[in-house]
DNA sequence: CTCTTGATCTTCT
DNA sequence: GAAGATCAAGAGC
């Protein structure tokens, strides 16, 4: 706990919510940043990565902090365009600032966020959220879970989200997304990238360290 | 706790 | 026909 403000005045009405039981401060919903725009993306992957980290993404007002994120780059055997464009990774040629998703293993959505330029074909996935936003609705989608599994992982977000192909080639910065600065400082880690089997060794794997959240420990 | 496996679709060989 | 930027459940320790 780094602060601890004033305390409020006790509303004559709010006798109900003095029985509720305290919620740990990082399952509050803390105010949002300033919104992203798509020129946050128009950077080097490798440094949108990091900055991500302790944002909040939004799709529908649901959604949490990210605390994981991955970077690809079409140089790189690892990612979706390293041989080019496809159908399904066009939207990785493109400007910056739009979204990716693909289906993965025939079962799971997946969202990336493309960086950089036209045609340098960048983005960064998104791995993990600390819910925040509309946890009752996540918890509908994803099934009986507690809070430290809802969205561990790029799969699971998306299903808690709500995300599919339709949110695909959207803008970043409008309806029905919304991306919010981080507020203050965060200490990221990173590691290796998770589940590839090529270009194993590339460190391009940004966390926020000590989260609960990720979708595995750094 | 770790390890294995099935589910199921798109892309590429 | 195989592989893949995954997940959840079940077996074993």
């Amino acid at each position: 706990m780094q602060h601890v403000g004033s305390i409020p005045p006790v509303p004559a009405d709010s006798h109900l919510k003095m029985i509720q039981k305290p919620q740990p401060a990082e399952t509050k919903a803390p105010r949002l940043g300033k919104a992203l725009k798509r020129a946050f993306f128009a950077r080097s992957v490798h440094e949108v990565a990091p900055d991500l980290i302790g944002a909040t993404l939004l799709l529908d007002g649901v959604g949490g902090i990210i605390v994981e994120v991955e970077a690809y780059h079409h140089t790189d055997p690892a990612a979706h365009s390293f041989r080019g464009p496809t159908p399904r990774n066009l939207v990785m040629f493109g400007p910056p600032g739009f979204s990716y998703v693909y289906r993965s293993y025939g079962i799971h959505w997946c969202v990336n966020f493309v960086c950089e330029k036209e045609g340098s074909a960048s983005a960064v996935l998104i791995r993990a959220l600390q819910p925040t936003h509309g946890i009752p609705a996540m918890r509908r989608r994803r099934g009986l879970h507690d809070e430290r599994t809802l969205c561990s992982g790029p799969g699971k977000l998306c299903e808690a989200l709500g995300i599919t192909i339709k949110h695909s080639e959207l803008p970043l910065d409008a309806p029905p997304i919304s991306l919010h600065a981080r507020i203050g400082d965060a200490e990221i880690v990173t590691g290796i990238r998770i589940g590839i089997t090529k270009a194993v060794d590339f460190p391009w794997r940004y966390g926020l360290k000590g989260s609960r959240f990720l979708s595995k420990a750094f």
